[in-house]
DNA sequence: TAGATTGTTAATCGATTAACAATC
DNA sequence: TAGATTGTTAATCGATTAACAATC
């Protein structure tokens, strides 16, 4: 409902393909291509080179009949699309494993992503590091992100606490909102949420593992 | 590309939408309601009160005109459409910070899954207990998965580790793969692969803000 | 009964895939 | 040149939303 007047009408599932993309890139960047196809990437990646070639569209690169895309500027123009070429700040609430986990990832810098501090309500977590992040009383969160002006928040605290956390958020000038906890959130429209919700892959390959289950066993191995 | 002969032709976006249902039908019949519309669910979950209708009558579900349908046979009949009425034994490889994350959330039993042991290659790590379950070393993991009869892996590694524990996980006969790798994997077609792309999801959240930004940035607070 | 809600068919919307002319 | 590949328009497919009769 509602997509935003400046969202020139890029699909979701185009986005969610993005990445995938930068990684084969990156990869054969690596192995010193100069240039790459669509067909070649639709191998690589089973996909459609159409659809390829639609999503690759949409970032404005031009290629040559017969050679491809140059691979440096399909790139860069890759990461302008997703705007991963300039860093945001962002918070994080919930110095759990998972919130462990997003902390030590380094791979974040590269998409875009500058986790500056985390957030927690244990005392027996606040005040210590976290692979170079301090950890920072809850209550500290809307006061801090106002003044750092913090655009991004993720929640990875446990699903009870995740409305007031996204209030928290919210309440600092937060808007874009990263969540890792099963729940809801109930946020004012011009916050950007985007959910992890692990229970619906796992419905998705519950799902097929319960419909093909039977079928896979009775095929004997040897 | 071939769907499974077995699958009822159930939308991937309906089996999504599952876990969401479930978890406010819990909260309802915690509250001790007896009976739920389609129009209460929707309103809830900000849906269309259609879809949710339409999504319902997946599960084999028969309502009541002006009553709804019965709260605890409806949980009952999602639960059974997505399997979780019975417990898969799975095998998590990659006992890291992630790793630990999963192993520590106790919700997954609810949800069909149930992580009997961890796989490592750091022998720091191997013979360690996290969270009750005793982390192994890789190499083992396709014989005891054999001999357990596990039917599903869950992929917690650096990317760069993560075929290889695909293709150990596939020697070991499982056929469902849960992936949070950020990494493609080539499996044979009758494994199921569902991947946990965090990137892909970045992607989206990125795109928004970019698009966004400024807009949000320009208009005064007070 | 009146009217809220179900169940289902039809219409719309959006994304994928196919077809094909243009080009290097 | 010949032919692989791009860019784009048209056709198909699938999911969402609208419309409406049936029902309790």
């Amino acid at each position: 409902m509602g997509k935003s007047i400046e969202d020139h009408g890029v699909p979701k599932p185009t986005l969610r393909r993005m990445p995938a993309y930068l990684r084969l890139l990156s990869q054969l960047q690596r192995l010193g291509d100069q240039a790459v196809s669509c067909t070649r990437i639709a191998e690589e990646l089973k996909q459609d080179p159409t659809q390829v070639r639609k999503d690759l569209a949409f970032t404005g690169i031009t290629g040559k009949p017969r050679v491809g895309y140059d691979l440096d500027e399909l790139i860069a123009k890759i990461e302008h699309f997703l705007g991963w070429d300039n860093l945001s700040d962002a918070f994080l609430a919930g110095a759990g494993n998972l919130g462990r986990a997003l902390l030590g990832y380094s791979g974040f810098t590269a998409h875009g992503l500058n986790i500056v501090a985390a957030f927690d309500t244990d005392p027996q977590k606040v005040g210590s590091q976290v692979y170079n992040r301090e950890v920072l009383p809850l209550e500290k969160l809307p006061d801090l992100a106002r003044r750092m002006h913090v655009a991004i928040g993720i929640i990875t605290v446990p699903a009870a606490a995740a409305q007031n956390v996204a209030d928290l958020m919210v309440a600092g000038g937060i808007y874009a909102i990263w969540n890792f906890a099963p729940a809801q959130l109930n946020v004012p429209e011009n916050v950007i949420v985007e959910h992890e919700h692990l229970s619906a892959t796992l419905a998705v390959l519950s799902r097929k593992l319960a419909q093909n289950g039977l079928k896979n066993i009775s095929v004997p191995v040897g």
